[in-house]
DNA sequence: CTCAGATGGTTGTATATACAATCTGACCGG
DNA sequence: CCGGTCAGATTGTATATACAACCATCTGAG
């Protein structure tokens, strides 16, 4: 039976789910990016990765995830391609269970080649999102990071 | 070799990149639902699919797509497995290329059982995202919509 | 009426993502 | 030293996502 209050309901998800809105904007403005970096065979999950890496030194596996708000599975695949590509190598850490991620010449070279795509990325989804819209969703992020540092 | 220029690059992409942000905010919402969900087997992307269609009456996978944003191949397989689970049937249309997609009884059943506990998860996100960040983003998409409804 | 281009879907392939299970090395209490 | 537990990473499996290539149907120009 299809009542009025599966209509009700139906409306509030579609009009209100944070999560749908999010994910659509996730869609639109990774598409942005992956275009302009296409060229280059990275996609910007890979390239921030690289950044992050890039950002910490050396880094474990670990800590880059908790960073970044990844699974260790998934990362760890997205770890193994970029090997594969030649962008990060991985030693031996003290401990043993670890490895220390590091940005290889190549991927260092390759950041500085995809700068300019990416600027013009960043460009089109401020356009697209507008200044107010950049602004707030840099505020939530920001303070959902202090959240995690906080809680963990 | 590693420069001064290099940091500056690394630092501005690691601060300001726009679709970091969106994307963690993806991976840190999307999280929150799909938990709250899963006793269901169901997934806040197919929960979103299923809500589009259920508003829509009856839909083409391209409408559906162009309404969520979606590549067609992506929603295509989406369908199906939506279909396999007896949620969604699709008959065929006027249009030979096309199909009709409705929402099953079984569908709307489960979109009613599920309704408490995507509360609790949009409950949850608003606390994590705060009242501004949820209006934000609102509006942010809210405009989104509005320029893609208008370009196309 | 016919065919050439447009439109809509599906399939092949690659990547991203996460949960569950497993493996490996560290650390600790006896 | 020896288990037992814990922490960190990888592997098995499923889903989500998109691009490219393809297939089927519709539609309009002639």
């Amino acid at each position: 039976m299809r009542t009025s209050k599966d209509a009700d309901l139906i409306g509030t998800v579609a009009r209100e789910c944070v999560a749908n809105k999010v994910r659509l904007l996730n869609r639109a403005v990774t598409a942005i990016y992956d275009e302009a970096l296409r060229p280059y065979r990275l996609k910007i999950s890979q390239m921030s990765v690289l950044v992050t890496v890039s950002k910490m030194g050396t880094a474990s596996p670990g800590a880059v995830g908790r960073m970044l708000h990844l699974e260790k599975s998934t990362l760890s695949r997205n770890v193994d391609r970029m090997r594969d590509r030649g962008w990060l190598e991985a030693a031996p850490a003290k401990d043993g269970r670890t490895t220390e991620l590091r940005v290889t010449a190549q991927g260092r070279r390759l950041l500085r080649q995809v700068h300019p795509a990416w600027s013009r990325a960043q460009q089109r989804a401020g356009e697209m999102l507008g200044d107010q819209g950049v602004r707030g969703i840099t505020r939530t992020v920001a303070l959902l990071s202090q959240a995690r540092r906080e809680g963990a």
